[in-house]
DNA sequence: CGGTTCCCTTGTCAACCGACCAGTAACGTT
DNA sequence: AACGTTACTGGTCGGTTGACAAGGGAACCG
């Protein structure tokens, strides 16, 4: 609910009532808001995790980045949520922002600096363009239903996705 | 406010006492809080719109997509909560959606047919990896700055990252 | 001059928000 | 059997939300 409707918009109360509990229970667990923010993006960050570490464990295969690439943008088919968490999170410069990057953006940020060749290009330039690339149309997928007729959760559609951004960024 | 905090974190008084009145007043000039946000759409997307229409005006200069891609970036990189409302409004699949795509996101979609040299890509996938890799690092700016150290309001950021966007999406 | 319209202020309303509290039941330990 | 810890319930707190109502007052018009 944090991913839908963003921090201010997810009222600990409903999100009680969709774990069938009540909203004192929640606060008992997690006695700040805040806290409880947290712990649902260490949940949904911990779903992607795998994702990366899957492709690039370590080792010979870790330069390949067109495998990390196909993951990181089928992940986010998959788990639009996480590109939410982001965005929302990103744009003020405050405590939650500040918890993201350090806990779970810049570790990475530090991955993708290894599999990534620059080629020129500072890597900040390319890792943000990387991530609205491959997360946008899954990101605002009514919206796109509704532009251009085609449905982001069609697989069709995602390996379409996965292609172009395999041939706009590894060239082939 | 809407494009900082998004539809829910956006409340009527604090609109208000920015604008330097009351909240009572704001509900006698636009009777309901979703009637003010449609007001602030049009407006900040008339602001995009000259962007626009001053590269691709008509006639022969039109299919030109370097051009307009430049200026596209850079209107973001000036106004990044065009991409803000368009992100906020394109999650859900309710009436605020409806309405942008009706009244802003369709025409500018048109528009970018009529530009776009698909080369066998469709055009929604085309426009959605346009549109993120060009708006995610000037929409989450302090998330940048923390995370990389690049601030994507340095005009050296945004000349490299418009160069970047043209490379990938014109091969040139 | 009186009346009408429009802009604006002030105050109020029910609903909802996050946080907090007292009380209780379950459960293993001693 | 008595105890202490943990899990949980129901309710309440001050504060904020969007919407609404009542009224003032200036400008304009006949």
């Amino acid at each position: 609910m944090f991913a839908e409707r963003g921090f201010d918009g997810a009222s600990t109360r409903l999100i009680a009532a969709r774990a069938d509990t009540t909203q004192g229970l929640a606060t008992y667990h997690f006695p700040t808001k805040e806290e409880l923010w947290r712990a649902a993006a260490d949940h949904v960050f911990g779903i992607l995790g795998p994702a990366f570490d899957d492709v690039a464990p370590s080792g010979e295969a870790r330069r390949d980045g067109r495998e990390v690439l196909r993951g990181f943008v089928e992940a986010n088919a998959a788990h639009p949520e996480v590109f939410h968490f982001i965005v929302d999170a990103g744009r003020h410069d405050d405590d939650r922002m500040r918890w993201l990057v350090d806990h779970h953006l810049a570790p990475r940020f530090a991955q993708f600096l290894d599999v990534d060749d620059s080629a020129g290009v500072h890597a900040a330039t390319r890792y943000y363009a990387i991530a609205g690339a491959s997360s946008l149309i899954f990101s605002v997928a009514p919206e796109c239903r509704r532009l251009t007729g085609h449905d982001p959760s069609d697989p069709a559609v995602i390996d379409a996705h996965v292609d172009l951004v395999l041939r706009l960024f590894t060239g082939s």
